[in-house]
DNA sequence: AGGTAAACGGAATTCCGGTTACGGTTCGGC
DNA sequence: GCCGAACCGTAACCGGAATTCCGTTTACCT
């Protein structure tokens, strides 16, 4: 491949991860093209048509999923973790748009790469080592605290969250109603 | 109108809801047609062109969900009116299995739609309100509070609730991070 | 029952975005 | 500096879905 062919596939395909965050998967070929400064050809050339241009994206952000969950994995258990992965799936995720209705609405093709990504269950797993170091709590089933948490994902809910500052306050929130009471003192909710 | 476009009308949108639940929102006009055993001419006069169909159709779902929101802040405050409510949430959500991609890369008029419900900062307030019931933890703030139950609709939050028998079940399970401890007397956590 | 305006179905048409074909241009080895 | 292959942009081409059009049928009023 000719390096000026390598350095328009780049540009294509960053134009399209920008194009697409802002206007969903169904931004239209001719727009990526002319948005990367290139021609409709040479985006086929390229990278190949409509289908092909989504799946590489969608296997870019899948890709830095997984590699936040694999990297919280090697890393030790505990709140601390948990905290610094959901920070990271905010960012990733509010980068791509399009993901939520991509796992919804989208390709078949798609939904197969996300469910071998499998967050749900991993994330639960990664929720019930971290209850070992004691800092969460562990009387909420690990599944409805994955669930709650990723939920946080869904862009109306995220929306919320980034009011407060930076994506690590967001994500310290998030985490926050599942953290030991011991850990964390709270005010007390004394009542009748 | 004369009675049988009336009824016709009545039959077509009845149908796009079918259609459009277990296809998304991309179910084609003609299909559209077939399924309410009317020809496309007859869609055109009585409902609209496409972008119609799908407005009449988010509209219902969109007072399906205040009317939810309407009654629980018409009902006494306290911990079992937001667990009804949100109960009734995800049964009208995951009946119309669109709404997560309607929001997100729908038309803008969609949006809007949805923006004034404002089904956020209403279930902020409900939780606040709530609150003075003593049921529900008060050391976190509503809007997070807000944001992660409502996230639980988000589709793949909403899959893994699915699981736990019946929608009441689920929505419990949502709640119930967010119980004040000592109605809920829960396991210790005792550590180091 | 009869007349008429409204409504119907679905074939014909328009529209639109993906895809392809092709004449000019540029890279990179000699 | 020059040649051929690889690459580029653009202008047609195509398919399929949305929309319109019109001859036929139906509801409703008298």
């Amino acid at each position: 491949m000719r390096s000026d062919a390598l350095a328009n596939q780049r540009k294509i395909v960053e134009a399209a991860t920008r194009l697409m965050a802002e206007r969903g998967l169904e931004a239209e070929l001719t727009d990526i093209a002319h948005e990367a400064g290139v021609g409709v050809g040479t985006v086929y050339r390229c990278v190949g048509n409509r289908d092909q241009v989504i799946e590489t994206i969608v296997r870019d952000a899948v890709a830095q999923m997984a590699a936040s969950l694999d990297e919280a994995e090697s890393r030790e258990d505990g709140a601390e973790n948990l905290i610094a992965l959901v920070e990271r799936l905010h960012t990733v995720v509010g980068k791509y748009g399009w993901v939520h209705a991509a796992l919804i609405g989208g390709r078949e093709e798609i939904r197969k790469e996300m469910r071998a990504v499998d967050p749900l269950r991993r994330f639960q797993a990664l929720y019930e080592r971290a209850r070992s170091s004691g800092e969460l709590r562990d009387d909420i089933d690990s599944d409805v605290a994955a669930a709650l948490i990723l939920g946080s994902l869904a862009p109306w809910a995220a929306m919320t969250l980034q009011t407060r500052g930076d994506a690590r306050a967001a994500a310290e929130a998030v985490l926050s109603p599942f953290l030991a009471r011991a850990t964390t003192a709270n005010a007390g909710e004394a009542q009748s």
